[in-house]
DNA sequence: AACTAATATTTTACTAGTCAAGTATATAGG
DNA sequence: CCTATATACTTGACTAGTAAAATATTAGTT
């Protein structure tokens, strides 16, 4: 019996994005970040004013409001992000990569190029782009 | 600055795997399993003798060898797998999947396959295999 | 056979995430 | 206004994973 690939996708998705993080994690160690703590960073780094509030980032980054907070609490005892109060609304916070958090985004971006050229070693541009084109599709 | 496709295959990877996952946790809690419980059976399902070593099995779903311990011992107290001691080295010990475990297996199969046909909805057969060859060269 | 090294697994201590309950603030309807 | 409800976030209790040390078994050398 012969299953579906759209079931292959599903688990060929989980495993290869499961070793390709733990890669990912080994090499950006060396800047004393996480790979999770990178994606905040880079989606910061893209962000207007590098900003951007917690439910957002959360959503960016899929993880759960509690798991923001508790992501983002060592990352502003280091210094790499800042919390600013909205005045519109003091139920907002919004989260702003700092000026330490931005020198180490773009040191560890470098390594994670790195990483992202291994990976993608084998294929080429063209292919690379057919996969995003695809992936966007996908939900 | 514009950043290189290969590390937005990076960060899509990571970021479509884990809403995926949790898509599928939520779905596959109704048996009782989690996505990654349903992986470890998917394995020794494909397996000769639907059995494999922990080690095998630990690659498979890229866990670290303590994970993999972790993760069996309930799987073990539920009767879903159940394990052999090796005759010629009793170092290994092989997981086998019960027929208990087959059972929800089978029953989570058809749970796992509608989370993916959802997952692929927007593409087309001819896209889904074109990303499974790509898929096989990214390492 | 005895000592060393390698392999497979488990245990321990720790980190990172989840969900549910709790807190603070804002909005809407009477 | 004032109460009810919704929103944004945090805290607490718990689960799932990791790395490193511990354990058990096998294999290789002398």
């Amino acid at each position: 019996m012969t299953l579906p690939a759209s079931l292959s996708l599903l688990t060929e998705l989980a495993t290869l994005s499961s070793s390709f993080i733990k890669h990912a994690d080994r090499k950006l160690s060396a800047h004393g970040i996480s790979f999770a703590e990178f994606m905040v960073m880079h989606h910061l780094r893209n962000a207007l004013n590098q900003t951007m509030s917690r439910t957002e980032l959360a959503d960016a980054v899929s993880l759960s409001a509690s798991g923001i907070t508790k992501k983002l609490n060592p990352m502003q005892r280091l210094h790499l992000v800042e919390k600013e109060i909205n005045q519109r609304d003091a139920r907002f916070s919004l989260v702003k990569l700092t000026p330490t958090g931005l020198e180490i985004y773009n040191d560890a971006l470098v390594t994670c190029m790195h990483c992202a050229d291994d990976l993608t070693a084998n294929i080429s541009a063209k292919q690379l782009s057919t996969v995003l084109e695809i992936f966007a599709k996908l939900k």
